[in-house]
DNA sequence: GGATGTGAAGTAGTTCACAGCC
DNA sequence: GGCTGTGAACTACTTCACATCC
């Protein structure tokens, strides 16, 4: 039994934010054909302190050797099978805009077992072009069936769209218009704001907190480095 | 005085968060002519508890009448005043792809205070060309004085765009490249990172905690309204 | 009466410090 | 010797429950 651990115990909210980030450095690692890495060394690469590291990565069994760090591999395996890489996840976009155009064609986003599965809009000139690879569909018409619905709507609007995916048995939605929408239990939500983000950040260069003292800043609940330079 | 503490004291960062939500709710009411609104009302409209809602707005001041809840306007300024929307704030933003478009011809994004001062790339296709009512600059010449510096680079180019904004002078960052970057101690430097942000919800949806029980979520420290159709 | 503002309790997350294992 | 993994302390945030004031 190499897998003590099979299903990983409930990982904290702020754990599972940072795993990607712990992957990702990884990947990196293994690209420049390292294999060994210690929770210091991610620490740094993450912005976080090597405790929380040890911590962060526990919770996924036990997959550290004392004395010499991690393994690359293994942590990369581990953290993409307790964020569930295994598994397929179909994605769908409502609103192809500079926004939705900008995440479908992003190298970065439909990665590690998201696959986009169709775009929808209501704009007639829209509706019908190809766009990574997908035509665009009209938003009236049926909605394919999916894990992840991605929000890139105007406000307004983005009720409206949550209701028709929900409708669609997509429980998972990413929600990118600056507007709170209310889903039936079971419904999974995720916000991102632009300008939410933009105002913290204004928020702490008015206060000491950026320009003065020790301006550490969280989003994702990843601390920035701020090494001296 | 009617003023009883005009230098706020500290805001915690979940607090810090939710402030803009509730602002743009005050926003709404006004638009429609409401002028009171209560503790309740907020954190349904905003997916939080009235009890979150109203120690948040305490920290601002005494700004809600017992009995009656607050008076519209006054929570609007006071919100304003608390995030620093006084100030003008000038922000560059770099790297001019469909992200960087997107958040420039957003009406969401450069709100309160935040005011586009100039735009950069390193693709001499796009140097030169006009958008959103700025010629676009090429990253290589002097970077204009400014408060706020937003990067839209690939992962790549993160960390070099961030030393010439820092050289700049720009102490504040919103860096969207999936990449932790290092910064001399007193600048501020926020995330935003979408694949992560659908990489916590596959999380989710394989784990019970989205589709399954109470699939309470969070982003931005702002929990889903999730209230039974 | 009714809703705010807040001590006190509870819960979640981080950091310390070190035992345990390679 | 060195680095992981973790109990214990600490800090941060939320929720409860109610005194307070309009």
């Amino acid at each position: 039994m190499a897998t003590p651990r099979l299903r990983p115990r409930k990982l904290s909210e702020p754990t599972i934010a940072r795993l990607p980030v712990y992957q990702r450095i990884a990947e990196g690692w293994l690209a420049r054909g390292q294999h060994r890495i210690d929770s210091q060394q991610i620490a740094e690469l993450a912005g976080v302190t090597a405790t929380t590291v040890r911590r962060d990565l526990a919770g996924l069994g036990t997959l550290g050797t004392r004395g010499a760090g991690y393994d690359v591999n293994v942590l990369n395996d581990r953290i993409g099978e307790a964020l569930g890489h295994d598994r397929k996840y179909d994605v769908v976009v409502v609103g192809i805009g500079n926004l939705g155009r900008a995440l479908v064609n992003s190298a970065n986003f439909l990665i590690r077992g998201a696959q986009l599965a169709a775009l929808y809009d209501v704009d007639p000139e829209v509706v019908g072009t190809e766009v990574a690879g997908h035509v665009v569909r009209a938003l009236d018409g049926p909605i394919e069936t999916a894990t992840v619905g991605v929000i890139c709507v105007p406000a307004s609007a983005a009720q409206d769209v949550a209701d028709r995916l929900v409708a669609a048995d997509i429980h998972g939605l990413l929600n990118f218009a600056p507007q709170v929408i209310s889903t039936p239990l079971g419904t999974a939500v995720h916000y991102v704001d632009f300008s939410i983000e933009l105002q913290i950040l204004m928020y702490h260069l008015n206060n000491g907190t950026g320009p003065l003292g020790g301006g550490l800043l969280h989003s994702l609940g990843i601390a920035s480095p701020l090494r001296g330079t």
